[in-house]
DNA sequence: CTTATGACCATTATCGTATTCTGGTCATAA
DNA sequence: TTATGACCAGAATACGATAATGGTCATAAG
């Protein structure tokens, strides 16, 4: 019997294994008793910190979106213009998802397809702290006068639903093409997009012709 | 032994009967021998028309791109300003895709996975033709100095993703929500994209504040 | 007393095989 | 020349027997 140092340190340490297993079985194929060796301790111990086996998916799910979460926020916080901050957001998004796909590969949609119930509620939370990020950014540019200030929270929401869409986690990781194709396509939409909330005439116009 | 009237009509209600079929059955479930049935034809007389199941459901998927593009046309070549006919036709893409994807309900996935690998070219060359249309409307605009002329083609290509990914093939019918509620959401992106490719400064500018 | 463990069990998944079904062909009919 | 359905090889399915797995809990360790 080994003391854990921690509560939270354990739990993180099964998630770790989570995500080398999910990465190299998919779910279906990653028992608890391969996790249970995987991280060195007793199978019935994880289900002192998780009661099921798709508890434990979506926490580990949940942990992924925390990270990208807490990216988000960095930018948010770092420097830059809000439009230039906004685009590395969107940006870093769609990518995320990318790297997402790309680490599971054909076990994502195993993954996906086995919680996909329970899991639409949570991302759907995920998303809404996503856009409230999304949204703070946003009241900057406002307050500076780049973008106009009409339905921040919409706006919000529209482009997590957009960056979403241009990278459905649907897609296999086969038909994703290189990541530098990606970020060229997306930053061509997202710069329409933030090219859409900034302030008309925003200064003295040089109009041409 | 019936006479047909016409080579193109038959084919046209094979289709038909394709089309029935895989709403109520999916591709898989449905049998060469329901569908002459279904039609009213001898199995062989199917093959007299088509080389193999897989190119009838391909056929099948081109007709209805054919009817998009068609219904695009329509509107391009149609009354309202450049962006309100682009904006028409990007929603109109989105809702014909979710048409298709209530109509075949479940059966739509069974469909894509069974001629997934032959139909992504064919998809590639449908959008060209799409965002060929598109990039008409586009050019409108720039000749009437609506629109900034830089990159047309590359724009319309993006429109073309971006109305794609906002509603994905891969969802599935019980996933879509209210055909209203997408709408709206779709609008509202739509709208984005589209005052991203206004031109800055069209005309005497009230500034507010 | 709290925390960790793995043998244990009911349920689920997997596999092998016997059987049915179905895409595609073609000799025959109209 | 055009249409048809019996026919066949190979694919899908149904099914039962067997193996694997999620979750529990009595026991052990600290």
């Amino acid at each position: 019997m080994r003391k854990i140092a921690q509560r939270d340190d354990i739990r993180d340490l099964i998630l770790d294994g989570v995500d080398a297993l999910l990465a190299r079985f998919g779910f279906r194929k990653m028992t608890m008793e391969d996790l249970a060796r995987e991280v060195g301790i007793g199978k019935g111990t994880i289900y002192l910190h998780f009661p099921s086996k798709e508890e434990l998916a979506l926490a580990h799910i949940d942990r992924i979106a925390e990270r990208l979460l807490l990216r988000l926020r960095e930018i948010a916080a770092g420097p830059g213009s809000s439009p230039e901050r906004l685009r590395r957001m969107l940006l870093a998004r769609v990518l995320h998802r990318f790297d997402s796909v790309t680490h599971y590969s054909q076990n994502l949609d195993d993954l996906l397809s086995s919680v996909r119930t329970p899991l639409l509620a949570r991302r759907r939370a995920h998303f809404e702290k996503e856009a409230a990020v999304l949204a703070e950014v946003l009241r900057d540019g406002c307050a500076q006068g780049v973008f106009c200030s009409a339905e921040i929270r919409a706006s919000a929401q529209a482009l997590v639903w957009c960056t979403n869409s241009l990278l459905p986690f649907s897609l296999s990781a086969r038909e994703l093409g290189e990541r530098d194709e990606l970020e060229q396509r997306v930053t061509g939409i997202v710069d329409l997009l933030l090219k859409g909330l900034l302030r008309r005439s925003p200064g003295p116009s040089k109009r041409r012709r």
